[in-house]
DNA sequence: ATTAGCACTCACAGTGTTTGTCTGCTAATG
DNA sequence: CATTAGCAGACAAACACTGTGAGTGCTAAT
């Protein structure tokens, strides 16, 4: 894990390096870095450096004879060891805050709305993954009379409306005997986590134990917390990375776009190699291109947690991205998400 | 608009030069019409007739020695006189059926779910457009009590659930109470197409009408419906003409495959020109490159209307797509989505 | 340890060559 | 007069060849 320290002037032609690589995307060459950065010494030596960062695998040729380029080692040393952040300005704060100001109390609105967000204030692409159902308590549900056979049942946690969905009668039930139902569900599960609440509402579970019509309302309860544990990925402007990969592998670019698309249509195995790379750790994680799924080879992943516990969000782009902007960016709206959901409890009392 | 009939054997080299075209995708020679197809005529002649299509304008050589490919008149006339119509076969249909079992009474729901139908029948982009909010019109509205200043707000059209949100109350009200807003909105707005309700909602309205727990209800309704008004596209599969482009024009296929998903990021833009292409057709339509927007000049739409009216689905693809297949399955599911709605009536009574 | 100088490498863009396919035209044919 | 055979010409596609220039590695001098 230790690496030997790099020497000062090597740690600087490697920032310079990335640096000038992030800004302008074409190979570094010995020169470039004495005309930028006004280091007293001759683009000879440079190259020694040079030379010493390529063998200790920081920094790689395209071919013999061109500049540098960073590996994705070096853009790792670069994250950890040269970065400098770069705040969002006042007015982009301004306007995230501006974004939850119409906010509903609906967990997926707020989500996506993040998606969203994100996507417009880093121009990459965007993701955000709600919290895991086992990580999610429930409130209550509210099962409420819409018609004579028909009732409308809302899947309340603690960070508000999880999802909803129309509970089709057998027979016509009264409002009280509906508010019934209600209170038999809300006693025996308020305060379990919602995952649990799946298993049981799907599973053959204890069909005996309830008559009928609750067992229909714990059909669609089941039945709307599949769907949501299957819809588990907000991804948004993942054309952004349209160009990206023009540049990178211009003749194989569109080939590779329709795999990562793929790739990301199946959200929970993106969610769950995410997850994993992110190895429990709470705050800001930055992936450099070692995200284990096909068609992430070339793509680095900024991400940041945010509470409730498993939920997070971050953004998708190229190996060369802006790092500093990225993070401060994914940082900042994880923690207005993280208030604003954690905020807007909708409790019974 | 009448174009003199083509003689006979015109007919049938053109049809083959499509045909074939359409298969495998290179410029049709004249030695090829008659290895496939057995005329009893030599090259030269299907030659000079080639020429005389040429002249007419139905087809064109990417270069001066090379084979023919359709213009887009070409795939014009080939779709109004030549197309053999391919039938969905019985697993298809079932497979369709199938999908709408499980449905439930959510019209956006409902409409999501046969863009992707539709997609992956077809293999094409698929989109489809709900009615417009004009011509749709509110059966009721649900308000029901959820906690002590929380109302739940439903809007029922004659299709079915339109949409739902949260109502925040400035003031604890009883479940009578909120039955009687409800009721007063009810009584004045029942029957009104959505449209107006919207205007009425989100306008300046009839402030002093109302008391202000009545107005409250009527934010959120106007906020639904204007919400709604803007998200009125579902288009679904846009990555399966990546491919296509990739094959159309291997360079610029990046550019302009992103040229495409932003022309369709404003889902509305795209609705209406459609919808003006379609020039108040009720059925199949097929525009052959000829939509308006920036980047469909080559490709082309399939689309059919289905009731209540104003809603329309369909296809996005190649000039060279399959039509028949395209036609048969657009005009399938719109008549199964059709019926869906239509029998799904959430009635009061 | 640093530097100047030089030989070497290689992408890139431009140019020429070859090959094979398919056309248009013309003159012959029934 | 429609049809055909035969031939010359067009041109994409694949390939090799070349010059140019940016950038390196190495070596010998400081």
């Amino acid at each position: 894990m230790k690496e030997r320290p790099l020497p000062d002037r090597q740690r600087l032609i490697l920032k310079e390096i990335v640096d000038r690589y992030i800004r302008l995307r074409e190979p570094v060459s010995s020169r470039m870095i004495l005309e930028d950065y006004g280091l007293s010494v001759s683009s000879a030596t440079v190259r020694n450096d040079m030379n010493d960062l390529e063998a200790s695998g920081y920094i790689e040729k395209p071919y013999s004879s061109s500049g540098r380029i960073p590996t994705k080692k070096g853009y790792r040393f670069f994250v950890d060891w040269l970065l400098d952040l770069s705040e969002l300005t006042r007015e982009e704060r301004l306007e995230i805050v501006e974004a939850y100001e119409t906010r509903c109390l609906d967990v997926s609105e707020t989500i996506h709305q993040t998606a969203f967000l994100l996507e417009n204030i880093t121009g990459y692409a965007a993701f955000v993954i709600p919290p895991r159902l086992e990580e999610t308590r429930l409130e209550r549900v509210v099962l409420l009379k819409m018609a004579e056979c028909l009732a409308f049942l809302v899947i309340i946690s603690e960070i508000g409306v999880v999802e909803h969905g129309l509970v089709p009668l057998e027979e016509e039930l009264s409002e009280e005997e509906i508010r019934g139902i209600m209170e038999t569900i809300n006693r025996s599960l308020r305060g379990a986590n919602l995952e649990d609440v799946r298993m049981l509402a799907t599973g053959e579970g204890p069909e005996g134990w309830y008559e009928r019509p609750v067992r229909q309302a714990f059909l669609v309860l089941g039945h709307l917390l599949e769907r949501r544990k299957e819809r588990r990925v907000y991804i948004e402007g993942l054309l952004n990375l349209a160009a990206d990969l023009q540049e990178m592998i211009p003749d194989k670019a569109m080939e590779r776009f329709t795999r990562l698309g793929r790739a990301l249509r199946d959200g929970a195995t993106f969610a769950e190699a995410v997850d994993a790379a992110r190895k429990g750790k709470d705050g800001i994680v930055v992936n450099v291109g070692d995200l284990p799924l096909p068609g992430f080879e070339e793509f680095s992943v900024v991400s940041c947690g945010y509470r409730p516990h498993s939920g997070f969000l971050g953004v998708i782009a190229p190996l060369w991205m802006d790092y500093g902007r990225a993070m401060s960016a994914t940082s900042y709206i994880a923690n207005r998400l993280e208030t604003i959901l954690l905020r807007s409890c909708v409790r019974s009392e």
